[in-house]
DNA sequence: TATCCACAGGAAACTTCGGCGG
DNA sequence: CCGCCGAAGTTTCCTGTGGATA
């Protein structure tokens, strides 16, 4: 296409002219909560019943609700709160909802801080009165729970606090800010406190002094995954209004589901693979959506989710992942921390960066481990040592792109790949 | 079969930083 | 401006351990 087209035609014509696909993308994104949540009524029912005494002003148990990511939970509990909130304007009773992620706000502070600022949102609708304001740090912790106390006093009621992934909070920064919370409906005379918490693991109770486990768990729901036809369900009621009428085969909404099945019985999964495989015929102007779009959308997923953990890694993590690079490249395809520690403290040392310590690089290693960049293993060599194989389970080509973005490490890989070749010449 | 390598990984102290009240 | 606070990253110190080798 040559530039005057370009400009006639506008740049963006030619996206803009091909709708044969989605009718309405957004649908398709996890954030959209559509109107019904299909095989979740029982859990739903559950939820209700259970906060259904605040609108008579009583304080409602205290739930916990596991399940894994994807399987409807805080679509759920959102739900509930809402239609909670809702029923509590009919009836002039005052209830409020507040919803928070624990793996943003992942400490005792920000919890309480975080509970108060959105109460007074709340709040300010109704009334004007003035506002405190806790900063973000700065104050001692127990200054900031007395606030927060004063806040639920004048505005009496009942408070719902959804502490959405509990578990990443109790890993943290341990129980204590639980503790506190669970115990605060005994501080306070005129409003009433519930919380729940929304976990994805199933153990992280082990952390939990028992007083704040049977407080926290007077209600238990579990969330279990969906199963395929279920997941099928959920694609289709999307799909109907996403996707232009006929732009799907009939085989793609069931192969989202089953892929997504297999892997955690996931509905987030499943959406993201059907609104990537839409994306993907989208963008080569088919006429529709086949199975062939789906496995490439599978890759896609995989392959992106890859390059964007490793790009957002801090320096010093590229640069242990760079030394395993240079280590697998000649040739040793699986390889110890010892190795990689002794190549990290030879790059570190050649960039005229500084060397963290041995203790510390492990544990960037592990974080790799975790983030499914490389694969680990403990392993004993008797007498030769205990130690941690390490090795890349998928190829290293495309994490070698990502890296290389980095200018520094480009640099010393050029000298580097250098000498190897003047080695391998004089051998 | 006792030994002992070469690490793993827990605990806690320490450092650095930015925000904030006084 | 100072000193205090918490958060995040790092260091220091430490105990634990599977199994090949003497």
């Amino acid at each position: 296409m040559t530039d005057e087209m370009n400009t006639s035609m506008g740049l963006f014509k030619k996206y803009l002219v091909n709708n044969k696909i989605f009718r309405n993308r957004e649908i398709l994104r996890h954030s959209y909560r559509p109107q019904t949540l299909p095989h979740r009524t029982p859990q739903i029912d559950s939820i209700a019943a259970v906060l259904a005494p605040s609108l008579h002003n009583e304080t409602p148990s205290n739930i916990l609700i596991y399940g894994k990511t994807g399987t409807g939970k805080t679509a759920s509990v959102r739900y509930v709160g809402a239609e909670l909130e809702n029923a509590g304007g009919h009836l002039n009773t005052t209830c409020r909802v507040v919803h928070l992620n624990c793996e943003v706000i992942d400490t005792q502070y920000r919890v309480l801080a975080q509970i108060a600022k959105l109460v007074e949102n709340v709040d300010a609708m109704s009334s004007d009165r003035t506002r405190t304001h806790i900063p973000m740090t700065g104050w001692p912790t127990d200054q900031v729970y007395a606030e927060l106390k004063n806040i639920l006093e004048n505005s009496g009621g009942v408070l719902v606090i959804i502490l959405d992934e509990i578990d990443k909070l109790v890993k943290k920064s341990g129980d204590e800010t639980l503790y506190n919370l669970t115990r605060i409906n005994s501080d306070l005379e005129r409003s009433k406190v519930c919380i729940i918490g929304i976990s994805n693991d199933l153990r992280f109770t082990d952390f939990l002094d028992p007083r704040v486990l049977s407080s926290l768990s007077e209600e238990e729901i579990v969330f279990p995954p969906y199963n395929a036809p279920q997941l099928v369900d959920i694609l289709k009621q999307r799909a109907d209004e996403a996707f232009v009428p006929g732009a799907l085969h009939e085989g793609v909404i069931p192969l989202c589901a089953a892929l997504a099945a297999q892997e955690h019985g996931d509905a987030r999964r499943a959406l993201d693979l059907l609104r990537v495989s839409g994306e993907l015929a989208d963008r080569e102007s088919a006429d529709a959506v086949t199975e062939k779009h789906v496995r490439w959308a599978q890759e896609k997923i995989e392959t992106d989710s890859m390059v964007e953990c490793i790009s957002t890694l801090p320096t010093q993590s590229k640069v242990v992942l760079y030394a395993m690079l240079l280590l697998h490249r000649i040739n040793q395809k699986i390889f110890t921390s010892g190795e990689v520690m002794r190549l990290y403290r030879e790059v570190t040392r050649e960039l005229s960066l500084e060397t963290l310590t041995h203790r510390r690089v492990t544990d960037l290693i592990s974080e790799l481990n975790m983030l499914g960049v490389i694969s680990t293993r403990v392993i004993s060599r008797g007498r030769y040592g205990r130690t941690k194989e390490i090795s890349f389970d998928v190829t290293t080509d495309r994490i070698w792109d990502v890296i290389m973005k980095d200018p520094r490490l480009v640099e010393h890989n050029i000298s580097r790949f250098n000498e190897e070749q003047a080695g391998k010449l004089f051998r």
